[in-house]
DNA sequence: AATGAATGAGTTTTCATTCAT
DNA sequence: TATGAATGAAAACTCATTCAT
């Protein structure tokens, strides 16, 4: 009967990091220091170090698992039957939705981004983001491969270009998103830049909902 | 006859501001040291408290001043005179250029995105991002106007959302090209978004030099 | 069963006191280290600081504490019951008593009037003085006046300014006898300021113990 | 013809110890900065060490330039012909008036104080202010002899313990005034002092001007 | 396992003093 | 002589990590 113990480790480790992704996303991981952790999670600082190793482990542990919830979620809702349109318009649905949350989540993906780019030449960081976009890419350019198949879309570039392009740009309207720059995440621009981008993709998106007329408001929403 | 003390003073400074480039580029503005940048600069710590109040306003002036420096160029390339499209293509290719100096610059353009990201709502490096992406935005706006009035471009977006989400492209491109996510920045392959980047603005790009037939690499350069 | 610990805690802190008074009083506040604090409290520099949050506050506490040791001690001198003669002559006993200990304690006091005067106008030093020498001069002036009321004393001022005037004359004693300036603190010359200051108040005071006789030495004890 | 050289010297020389003396005073003599005191002379920071050897010996010269002008003032008010009450009246006259400026001076003094009292055994500034001040009771008792002599005094103590005392006295007044405790220093309550100590030495003071009724003021001019 | 007091290496910053011009 | 930029030693303070309880 050691269940139980096991569990309430598990949510001690849960609930750790869960705290350890608030104070890093409000300090960055430099500037957090281990007693606010926890603090926030409501466990002595010695505790911390019974569960990690380290400060800087502790950070690994939340980067991989943040990772490998992102990717569970997004495999589900490209594992989704339909038309390759139709992922597409689910995956987009996705991202966009996460822009959402980015004033929440931002700030840590940042750290992470941060961090990798100060590795050394393939750190755990950089190889864990290269793998996980590796096959985002992968998701991405089967997607495109069944539209081109079916005949839904007539794309710019080949699929994994595409791929590549439609993921960066994911990525470019996020950081703006969040900083407040070029594009304010409202539903109304989000929807426009989807269609724009389906049109892009040579689909023909459906008419947009009664409220924005096509005809101004998808040619320039903030003309 | 004060101008060599003047010029002394101009070069000291800006010797100390590489210094600082290199070091909060390998480290990050937080894990920096003040040590190890005047010991890169070839000057005494005290020597940099001659010139910088603090570390932070180091970093800031640093910020500042590469801001403006980008800003200059980029109003150099776009003052040009010429069709829509020839203006667009000059700002691709600059930006696009960049990409291959961001191996130096991305980490310190990273720290500054994280930094702007730590601040209060509308501190100096937000609101200095945000004007400079507000000119940035104004600029390419005017270039998709020009090319709506002259019939060169069908845009697909609004002339101010296409500019909003090139310059996030851009930025999601830039990004990935850093971290060697899904685009690697090489000269094909920039050719090759540029070209698709036309076409989705509406314009049919100019055939590619010979090196690279359309049929399989423009459809998949990747592949 | 949290009280050794309480216990251990209060005696740290103390023992970081006793060390701080030792080196305030040594070098100054200024010119004293938290270093040698710590080393002479027998704690890392560290621990210095999870007891205070800075060299001021620990400067702070000590005179606080200083204050209400001292505040605590003449309450009780004063409070014993007695003519007021004889209350008056408890607290000139108490009050000369402490000028032996003026040696260890003399360069503390003046840190804390210097702290005092370089505040800004009615900074926590400043107002604490003002607090604690409101009362000496309340409980002086209640000795006064019962003095006046039961014929004792025949005051050259009123009460309340005999009473001003006797705490600055004690602090300037206090303050010569420190420096060796022009009044030793030894005890045959406080037995006669007291015997002069007591007839100045218009109290025919005791004759002096036989080998002090009274001619001479109440006239001039330093000729 | 290096007199107006010499001149220029003298001037400079002591238009830094003037502004010396204000950044002494405003900031103490730890936290005071050359930098500072060089601004405020109107001097280069480098022509301060021509003219002193480093911050201590500014400070030192500073004191001992304090002491000497003091000293001198104080000797020609005693200098004067008169009786003896005459001649006390102009001290008391002289010091009061000096309390006045003690806003001022007082941190000054202080600092100077709080030196000689970190000083070795013995130190310049400990030596000088016992010099000082032993001078200083040398003439006060001299007053205070004349005065029995003359059968003006009729003192508590004898003249030098007496003139010991009313030193202690001013001094204390000095502080307490300048902290704003127990006394505070105008014109009504000065005069009321010297009345009382001039009684309080065996004098019967003339009565007070016009608007200063003797019996309920001089009693108590604070109740 | 949990705690949290203790540690001390490491960092930013200041400022008296020097010295080349 | 005057200047003021350069220096670097010194000091306050932080915080990840340890370990006795």
């Amino acid at each position: 009967m050691e269940e139980p113990t096991d569990d309430k480790k598990q949510n001690r480790r849960l609930a750790i990091l869960d705290a350890a992704a608030d104070v890093f996303a409000d300090r960055g991981y430099a500037t957090a220091t281990c007693d606010e952790i926890a603090k926030r999670a409501a466990v002595s600082k010695g505790t911390l170090y019974n569960y990690f190793r380290s400060k800087q482990d502790l950070f690994t542990q939340l980067f991989l698992s943040s990772v490998a919830e992102d990717e569970a979620t997004i495999d589900g809702v490209i594992a989704q039957p339909g038309t390759a349109r139709e992922k597409l318009e689910a995956v987009l649905g996705y991202w966009f939705e996460q822009f959402s949350r980015y004033d929440d989540l931002g700030r840590l993906v940042l750290e992470f981004w941060s961090t990798a780019a100060a590795e050394e030449e393939d750190g755990t960081f950089t190889q864990t983001l290269q793998d996980m976009y590796g096959r985002y890419r992968q998701r991405m350019t089967q997607i495109f491969k069944q539209g081109q198949s079916s005949g839904e879309f007539d794309l710019v570039y080949g699929p994994s270009m595409a791929a590549s392009v439609v993921l960066a740009l994911f990525d470019g309207i996020g950081l703006h998103s969040m900083m407040g720059l070029s594009v304010k995440m409202d539903a109304k621009t989000l929807a426009t830049i989807k269609r724009g981008m389906l049109r892009a993709l040579g689909v023909e998106p459906e008419p947009l909902a009664e409220n924005t007329p096509t005809g101004g408001d998808t040619k320039d929403a903030d003309a």
